[in-house]
RNA sequence: GGGGGAUUUCCCGAGUGGCCAAAGGGGACAGACUGUAAAUCUGCUGUCUAUCGACUUCGGUGGUCCGAAUCCACCAUCCCCCA
């Protein structure tokens, strides 16, 4: 199987502009593609790594990689798909992101020489000159084209700024400088990108007269229709420190029987075949794919130790009711208990476990907290400090636990 | 530039002077059932104390009033219509 049929067979193909030209150059290892990443953030999320492994399996069959950090496109903020505006980042912001992204990127993408190159678009974007963008680039779009596209539909309704109308020329833009800077005849990117990407193939053709192509990757998204990798706190970090190796374990153990063998698809590197077997599994089976999204996500993104750590974690604490050693362990000062007696919600509170006292009191008197194993039943129960000095495990809910220590 | 409208607790959205910590829905959280899934059902959802109660909250700042999310003034932001 070639590289563009495997794509194909993942289901990660949503949108190209010329599938036979573009299997062509993909297959024969021809093409020198971009995907851009703006940094919105201090860390790449779920979606950053889907376009990472993409690119990652394209290098792989003889592609060349080309990352662009939207260094300068962050500056105007993208609008595609949104409800309001982005808020402005400042310089300093948007360099601190930028290198965040670098660092992240590295581990997973072989740069240097002609495996794979980084730029970033603020080295030409920000020198422009407005006037004579205008002229250049301004003229090959058309207002009326742009204001048709789909991913500002939202936007028509609640109001869109001129700034953010400009980053679909900026996108462009950046295609173009590749184009005849690189070579850089593909851009892949996010399904939500379609509009910003079609804007780069034609200002190429008009200005150039050339064909470049451009595909976008079906955005992953749960039965229900929604973005996934986000959470109620918000999205599922690569970075360790904003989402630790065993939440992003428990993340995608949690995904929904209907969704596990599209995530298995799209995002690990399993042989396609392999992958076609657990198509027959149904039921409490669908469990073990769950451990093996997740197993298999982690070790990508964090390790094979830190994976393995996950799991063995995550397997103590939910098939036997034997606590883990390894759970997160939290350290309270037995100076902030002044009598020597420490209750139970504040430890909770202290935990970070709830947010309240209040709310803590409303999980003990729903019987959501255990300690060692055994459910709190009065939400007045105190634990001398002493005791607590080898720690206890704590646990709110079926998915939620510390170990706490007083000292 | 002119005119009209909006801003409520995580989100949507009721509320037009006391009975408002504020209806309803969604989400989140907890429990039951399960497979750490989904669906369903139940509870719960400002903080502190938990008993009465106290405190903070309805874009911002001042004001009227015994009393304001509700009335007035100014400011901010957004939307719509006309230019």
């Amino acid at each position: 199987m070639q590289i563009y049929e495997e794509l194909v067979a993942r289901g990660l193909i949503a949108q190209t502009t010329d599938e036979s030209e573009i299997r062509e150059l993909v297959n024969s290892g021809k093409a020198v593609f971009y995907i851009g990443f703006d940094p919105t953030a201090d860390s790449l999320h779920v979606g950053h790594f889907m376009a990472l492994c993409l690119m990652k399996r394209l290098q792989m069959a003889g592609n060349k990689p080309v990352v662009l950090i939207g260094g300068g496109t962050g500056y105007i903020g993208d609008p595609s798909g949104r409800t309001d505006m982005r808020s402005m980042m400042t310089p300093e912001i948007i360099q601190h992101n930028c290198d965040c992204f670098k660092r992240q990127m590295e581990r997973f993408i072989e740069f240097g020489d002609d495996k794979a190159i980084m730029v970033n678009n603020a080295d030409w974007l920000l020198d422009l000159n407005y006037i004579e963008l205008l002229r250049e680039v301004g003229a090959c779009f058309s207002v009326n084209n742009m204001l048709r596209a789909e991913c500002y539909k939202q936007r028509m309704e609640k109001g869109l700024s001129f700034l953010e109308f400009n980053y679909m020329i900026m996108q462009s833009y950046d295609f173009y400088y590749l184009f005849k800077n690189y070579n850089c005849n593909m851009q892949f990117g996010g399904d939500d990108q379609w509009s910003n990407m079609l804007g780069g193939t034609e200002l190429i053709r008009r200005k150039l007269g050339k064909d470049a192509y451009a595909m976008t990757i079906t955005l992953l998204l749960n039965s229900e229709g929604k973005k996934m990798g986000k959470t109620a706190s918000g999205a599922v970090w690569l970075d360790p420190n904003k989402t630790s190796p065993f939440e992003f374990y428990q993340y995608w153990r949690n995904v929904g029987d209907a969704d596990v063998l599209k995530c298995i698809r799209m995002l690990t590197f399993l042989p396609v075949e392999e992958i076609d077997k657990m198509d027959a599994w149904e039921g409490s089976q669908l469990n073990t794919a769950q451990e093996i999204l997740a197993y298999e996500l982690t070790k990508l993104v964090h390790g094979e130790e830190e994976a393995n750590k996950a799991q063995a974690q995550a397997r103590a604490l939910f098939s036997t009711n034997v606590d883990a050693d390894s759970a997160p362990t939290v350290e309270l000062s037995a100076a902030d208990f002044a009598d020597g007696k420490a209750d139970i919600l504040a430890l909770l509170v202290g935990a970070e476990l709830c947010a309240s006292r209040s709310e803590a009191r409303r999980a003990v008197e729903q019987g959501g907290v255990t300690v060692d194993g055994e459910k709190v039943t009065d939400f007045k129960m105190a634990f001398d400090v002493a005791d607590l000095a080898e720690g206890k495990l704590i646990k709110r809910g079926k998915k939620n636990f510390k170990k706490v220590v007083v000292k």
